[in-house]
DNA sequence: CCACATGGGTCTATTAATTAGACTAGGTCT
DNA sequence: AGACCTAGTCTAATTAATAGACCCATGTGG
């Protein structure tokens, strides 16, 4: 164990509740689990299924959600290297709420891009 | 009209949901929207009762949220000024999702500790 | 009359986060 | 031998966030 990890994952906020949706409250978290909803993923499935999210922020986000217990990582010691990421139980739980939250987007996106436009003419 | 907006609000994501999820998905969205949920605050108000978020921040936050149609923002032309801000009906719309959520990461923020605590000992 | 406080910001300089792209490993295929 | 595969990591360059100084007009205290 010759380096130091990188990033310390230790995490003290007082408030639980941000806590947990400060974590899934990033860029990428919230996408890469919805990609995962399926089934499982290897880590290039999620780089082309979701398109735009850099290398390095999909391995940080995916070690964040295995480390919170949203997503378990599989390793198959074959070459080349093959790894899969499946949702857990909490994983799929967290996707209930959310998923109303994505109906609630979906619905009002006419809404907000008319907000938008208004507030932009003036 | 002598300088140029220094950022422009223009916003091109060709997914919807991904474009409104990605808005409030930043890290203080969501926490200005449920500090408003009482009722009016003025711009110091939110300061103090979220603590640690800068100005910059908050006021480029809350000027997306205005622009999306989740707040409303009212000027008394007084001096020292005053500044009210307040949910919209779509803001208070969003927060039911929204507090699905917050119900879920407080049943859960244990199993999540847990989590990380166990991956952290390995 | 001068200094200071006030609220809601903006501007700037420093620090942190994100990205793009090069690089690695061991084995298969030509 | 040389090229290719996957799942990452490392580094350098770009971008975003923070802390703190500063601004405006007016009201208050001395």
């Amino acid at each position: 164990m010759p380096n130091q990890p990188l990033e310390s994952f230790e995490y003290d906020n007082p408030c639980p509740i941000r806590d947990v949706l400060d974590r899934i409250g990033d860029q990428w978290s919230v996408l890469v689990l919805l990609t995962l909803q399926p089934g499982t993923q290897r880590f290039n499935e999620l780089m082309r299924e979701i398109g735009d999210i850099s290398k390095q922020m999909l391995s940080r986000t995916l070690k964040h959600l295995e480390q919170d217990g949203f997503v378990t990582r599989t390793v198959y010691p074959e070459v080349p290297p093959r790894v899969e990421y499946r949702l857990t139980e909490l994983g799929h739980s967290f996707l209930e709420p959310m998923q109303a939250l994505v109906n609630w987007a979906d619905s009002h996106h006419r809404t907000i891009a008319e907000a938008r436009r208004r507030y932009n003419r003036e």
